[in-house]
DNA sequence: CATGAATGAGACTTCATTCAT
DNA sequence: CATGAATGAAGTCTCATTCAT
């Protein structure tokens, strides 16, 4: 038996992310991805139904990794309300740190998933801003935070920022320096840009 | 019958960016275009050289009137930074209310371009943003703006908010009013969340 | 505009029609199709919606031609059931002895399309075979035909026979000369084997 | 345990004549075969060159059974060639009765066979027919049949006529009972539809 | 013999673009 | 300029077949 050594899904998915990373997902070519991955093409759908399920099971990924390690964050005590924000972001820096391409798909390609259809992997992506929504409404209730901000504005806005920030970081990343960005953001959610 | 002139451009202009608002660039066709602009396809090829020039021309004239917006109230004397601020995004609020669809194609097609080579529309749209940099440093020169702030951050951050905050809203304008939108966005950049 | 010369559309009928008849349906390329009809690939598709619908087409042409055709011998004064019958036989033996293709097609395609669904072109090939049946009802209640017959197994019979025959003469129409089975058939038909 | 030898064989045969029935030669998938056989996908290459193989040996088998009973019938000394033409006719309709399925792959898919190659299972079902044929003769010589009738007319007809009826038998047998069938088929081949 | 993951050739179908009218 | 039928390159996906275990 050809045996599955484990890892061929795992190739075609880290190579997946390179090739959408690179041409975007609509010019991205399942041969290439095939190559990249050290696969013959049709292997690819051995391990995928077809193209869009790839793009959905890097996402499912993502956000399930990423809400399972917010969880930890959030469930651990002693932590205040801004400590809180604070690692939240941090979770989100390191992912992308990790992997630059992962960030550039996600900032150009999850908004064509998110636009068709309700996909499983929503799911964690709302649970996880769900969990930093329940930080902020700590942060109020405890009167450090301002109550006067709606909270799923704030849900898009913080994180269409970072999206943006990233993406002009992964674009050309000797520019911005990613702890700069991750210093900044922190600043500017935390006191705005007045004095 | 003396027809209207020029105006077979812009109707397929405008059909356009319906068109992509809807499907996305990619999944979008020439001849659903044509059709909505109830134009022949080939005609599309007349006033257009390809599909690309299309999107382009988009960027181009919506970047084009921010800026030149932006440059009279950047001209306007007597004008607080606060203002001036405030202003700007009132700016990019009033052109995507009008024409939502608009916004959708902002959101979803513009990294596609961006990503590319280097366009036209950018002198503009970077323009633009370097307008509202300079409003920031004028603030910090005037000691109202926090001096802490990398200029560089700032703009990607802000404008990656609005955008995102602004998608959510086209795909359901119903559940986010764009005036408390526009609010907490001036809040949440001016204060960031601390009390 | 290149104009459409009205022809296209029989060009590739006729053109499948061979390509079905050698091939047979699965094994036929769509590129094979399109040589033939000596028209481009695509050109295909702005006729038919998809290959499926090529085969489609095929038997509904045909079937509403057998139909019509009978329509008016069986609306023709003065003929008795057995002149009826004769007509009948003519009337399927002349069609596929002008498009020797078309009869294997019919021989070995139409099984497949009348598994599947429903199908338009159903319609007429059930009339037409109803029409047949009222001749048989017609000679039955002259007393000229047996009452015994079951007028199903009949119609099936008749055309299973005739389709048989049809098809082992398409492969070689050398061998049996399509006059001699034209009037075997109806000798059998109307006396079976018995002296 | 004493595994049944042989039988593995047996197994993706049986498969392959229900799966066949059901979806067709070209649309039947090996992988189907194999798990309704309860056996790998790659067991079926152990014991069948390639997928026409498999179709090749159900009608070897077929028609070497009908053949071998057909001699029998044929060699019993003292029946009238009538009475030899139904035990024939009763022998295909008992294979079929037991084996619907196969009835209705014969039906579908022999044609695509005979069409390409000249295949060794041809060499039973000439013989089946060559049998059949020469009980006619036998009939003409003794003065019970009709002279008039074309041999190889007769033979088409009769096993075309049967073999749609058994198609359609075969679709939805509760609309015509199988001992009709056989029945009618028995009356039309004899008498005709004349009184 | 048995397995089933892996392969890769092949075909349908799409659609941006062209061009004869 | 306007048209829209025609084009054909290109890519997704299928599945018979293979082969390492």
């Amino acid at each position: 038996m050809r045996t599955k050594e484990g890892n061929k899904e795992k190739d075609i998915l880290e190579a997946a992310i390179k090739v959408f990373a690179t041409n975007g997902y609509h010019k991205a070519k399942i041969s290439k991805i095939a190559e990249v991955a050290n696969v013959a093409t049709g292997s690819v759908y051995v391990y995928f139904k077809n193209k869009e399920s790839i793009l959905l099971k890097i996402f499912e990924e993502l956000w399930e990794k990423l809400y399972d390690e917010l969880k930890i964050v959030s469930e651990t005590q002693n932590l205040s309300p801004l400590e809180r924000i604070d690692a939240m972001i941090d979770l989100v820096f390191d992912v992308f740190t990790e992997n630059p391409s992962l960030a550039t798909v996600f900032v150009n390609e999850q908004n064509h998933l998110l636009r068709a259809n309700q996909y499983s992997f929503t799911t964690f992506y709302d649970k996880f801003l769900d969990l930093g929504v329940d930080v902020i409404k700590e942060g109020i209730r405890k009167g450090i935070f301002s109550s006067g901000i709606d909270l799923d504005v704030f849900r898009y806005y913080l994180l269409g920022g970072i999206r943006n920030t990233l993406q002009h970081w992964a674009n050309d990343p000797k520019s911005l320096p990613l702890n700069k960005i991750r210093h900044n953001i922190k600043l500017l959610l935390r006191h705005g840009i007045q004095k």
